[in-house]
DNA sequence: TTTGCAAATGCAAATATTTGCATTATAATT
DNA sequence: AATTATAATGCAAATATTTGCATTTGCAAA
């Protein structure tokens, strides 16, 4: 690993956490700053970037996937699967949970950023429970 | 939602579960049976499936993403971010954590199919502690 | 400082997935 | 049985993502 040069423009594009931004939104951001670089450069170093922790990323059912800079609170996200509306969940309410699969399955987890789909309460009362169908 | 052909076909193709399928694959497997089908139809029959609750979809780190048929036993994976390998994981030891974030935010849950991404124990030992990198 | 390896980049093509729109077909209603 | 509304399908194009290969470049060793 060496430094490069679009990992660090990236990094400060997303800033100090808290934005989901697609490959697309990022790719354009680095373009004014660095005219001639490439998609699959951008692709590349965000791959980079997510294995060593530096951001996540995540489906949220938007068609393109989001990125994140983690600041070193690990944080997740409920997604409605009606209202498409997203809220945040504090990793004390997840590490009990990964703790007690780490100990089950000697495995030591990097999931740093947990995608759970539902339904927000609003939607629950406005569609019904007979509709909530579930989904992956 | 009316039955589809391409729908009741998916479901046997898919039998009874434990099987990942990947969308080329069901589409190839689909064609041998109902040989003009298009790939937008097989796509939109697997997110109906999906949304049913009938398939899970996750993305495992292979490039494309994979199918899995839902038998009524929800179950849940570890992928192995070094030797790829994927683990089961009973819904029993992910249930209560499910009840305790629907009961905190007032949601009801439907996702059904998680992924975890970490280290299996033989990889942690091969590679080292310092090497373990996170990732979404 | 020069040399050489491996990582990063560019480019083009392959692959994966989604979407808009026109058409077809199922199932309920008349 | 004919009519109708709407879900499912096909098709083509747009979009998203990955990959192979050639080239460049940063960093470390000589």
């Amino acid at each position: 690993m060496r430094t490069s040069s679009v990992e660090c423009i990236i990094l400060e594009i997303m800033g100090q956490g808290s934005d989901h931004l697609t490959a697309q939104e990022i790719y354009h951001n680095l373009r004014s700053r660095l005219p001639g670089v490439n998609y699959s450069t951008v692709y590349r170093a965000l791959e980079r970037l997510v294995n060593s922790g530096k951001l996540s990323i995540s489906d949220i059912g938007t068609g393109a996937a989001v990125y994140e800079r983690m600041d070193g609170h690990r944080h997740h996200h409920l997604v409605c699967l009606h209202c498409r509306q997203v809220v945040q969940v504090g990793d004390d309410e997840v590490v009990n949970f990964f703790d007690t699969i780490e100990n089950q399955h000697a495995y030591k987890l990097a999931t740093n950023h947990l995608i759970l789909f539902g339904y927000c309460q609003e939607c629950q009362e406005k569609i019904g429970k007979a509709d909530l169908s579930t989904c992956s």
